[in-house]
DNA sequence: CGACGCATTGATTGGATTCAACTAAGGTGG
DNA sequence: CCACCTTAGTTGAATCCAATCAATGCGTCG
C-alpha cells in the first residue's frame, strides 16, 4: 500500500507519467508513524512541513469554548493535512489521527521546488484540495439543513465514495475505524441520537456496521436517505 | 469603488507595487451589471470565464430535493465567485446575486496567462480562496455546534470583520442587504427563528438592525455571544 | 388601492439533547 | 486466569430548543 493512496487518488484527475509517479514516490520517502489520538497538527501551529496521511484515519477538528468539538473533514490515506499552509503561515484548526497513521512529512521547500517545475502535478495536487473545499460545502449542506437521519447517510455515502477512490472498498465492505462520538462531532449531534439513528439505518437493512467495519447492503437506497450526489467530488478526468 | 475591493482585499496578503495594481485593473475592465435574484452562475455550469464581485452581495447555496436552500458563503465586493473552476470544470453549487451587483467577467486564458507570470498576484489570489475555504469550515462549527443566538453572532462578527477589510464599515455600521429568510438559509435555521433570535441579540443591545443596514453596538460582547476569533481569516501580511 | 415581500407574533409540535444507568468487549496486572 | 478497569455502545425518561403552522402588521411599488 505506501504511498499508493496519494498515486491513485492523483491519477483519477491527470494522466501521470512513470516520472511524475517517481516524483510523488520520492517525495514521500519520509514517513513516520503517529499513535492513535496523537495531533498530527495542533490549533496555532506554524508548520515547516507539509504532510500527507499514507496509511490510517485522522480528522481536523476545531473545539469550542465550552469544550465541544466539531470534526470538519475525515482524512483518508492520499489526503494532505495542510497543502495550503505554506501560503495561510498557521493552522486555524487541529489535525488528530483517530487510528494509528503513517505520515509523510514533506519539506515545503521541496514541495515549493516540485511545484514550479512541474505543472501537471501542482494542477493535480491543487484539485485535491479543491476537492475537499467542495467537500467542505457539502458538509455546510448537511449540518444545515438535513435531519440525523439524513446526515448520517449522506456521511457514509462520502467515506464510501472517497474511500473507493484509493481501493479500499471491496463489496461495498469498508474499514470505519469511527467511534459513535467521532461520528457525532462530525455531524453535529450527540453520541446518544447516533446510535439510535444508526440503529435505525441498521433496522431499514441500509447498512450493517460496527466493530470498525462498514458493510453497505444497498449503496442506492443509502444514497436516497442522505441525498447524496457523486458528482461534487469531481471525479472526472481532465488533464492529460 | 469600481475594483478597488480587490486592490485592498489582496493588499492585505501581499505588497502590490503598481504593476500588479495595473495587472488586476486591467483584468477586471470587463463588468457587467446583474440584477438581484438573478444566478451569476447555476449548479452545474461550465463557465469559460472567472467572476468576481466588485459590487453587491451574492451567495453560494445549494438547493435539496425539498425544495429547502443552504446559503454556504456571502461573497461582498472583492471576492472571487469560481478561481476553481478552470481546475473543477464544473459548477457544484449555484450563486446568487442577493442585491443589483457588478461582477467583473475574466476569461480564463488572461487569468492563467497572469498566473503564470506573476508568482505575487499567483499567491495572492490563492490566498484568498484558502482563506474562503477557512471561512468554510468555520460555517461548519457554526451550523453543526453553536446555538442560533451564538450562530447568528458569529454570522454577523465574520460578515463585520470582512467588510472592515473592503473598506465598507463606519463606525461599526455597515449596509447589510440580507433578508432573514437569507439568513436562515446561511445559518441552517428557520426565518421565525432568525426573527426572534435577532430581537434577543437587540434587546441585549449588541446590535441594531433593520432596513438593509447592520450597527454593531458592543462589538467585544457580539464577539463572545459568537465565540468569534478572527485569526481564522489571516489577515496578517506575509508576502513582500 | 390592492398586491406583494418582509417582518413579527402566538400556539403547538417534534426532533434532538440531557441525564443517568447499564451492558459488552478488551486490555492489564496481581 | 480471573479481578479490575477502561472504552464503546445501548437503553430509557424527561426536558428543551427550534420547527411548524398560522395569522397579522407594515411598508412599498405598480
Amino acid at each position: 500500500m505506501g504511498d499508493n493512496a496519494l498515486l491513485l487518488r492523483l491519477g483519477l484527475f491527470a494522466d501521470l507519467d512513470d516520472e511524475d509517479r517517481a516524483e510523488l514516490t520520492q517525495l514521500c520517502r519520509n514517513v513516520r508513524a503517529i499513535p492513535a489520538k496523537r495531533d498530527i497538527e495542533s490549533d496555532g501551529d506554524r508548520p515547516e512541513q507539509v504532510h500527507l496521511i499514507t496509511q490510517g484515519w485522522a480528522a481536523r477538528y476545531k473545539l469550542l469554548p465550552d469544550g465541544s468539538r466539531q470534526i470538519m473533514a475525515f482524512l483518508i490515506p492520499g489526503d494532505f493535512c495542510d497543502l495550503h499552509v505554506a501560503v495561510l503561515g498557521r493552522m486555524d484548526h487541529g489535525i488528530v489521527a483517530l487510528t494509528p497513521c503513517n505520515v509523510a512529512f514533506i519539506d515545503s521547500a521541496e514541495m515549493d521546488a516540485l511545484m514550479s517545475k512541474n505543472n501537471r502535478l501542482t494542477r493535480a495536487m491543487w484539485w485535491g484540495t479543491l476537492v475537499d473545499e467542495a467537500v467542505l460545502r457539502q458538509w455546510v449542506v448537511n449540518v444545515g439543513r438535513r435531519d440525523a437521519y439524513a446526515r448520517i447517510a449522506h456521511v457514509l455515502c462520502e467515506l464510501h465514495a472517497r474511500m473507493q477512490l484509493v481501493d479500499l472498498v471491496t463489496e461495498d465492505q469498508l474499514a470505519l475505524p469511527l467511534t459513535q462520538d467521532e461520528l457525532a462531532d462530525a455531524t453535529g449531534l450527540t453520541p446518544v441520537h447516533v446510535n439510535r439513528t444508526l440503529q435505525r439505518l441498521r433496522a431499514d437493512n441500509l447498512i450493517e456496521i460496527g466493530s470498525g467495519r462498514l458493510n453497505v447492503l444497498d449503496i442506492g437506497r443509502l444514497k436516497e436517505a442522505g441525498g447524496f450526489d457523486a458528482s461534487y467530488l469531481h471525479i472526472q478526468r481532465r488533464v492529460h
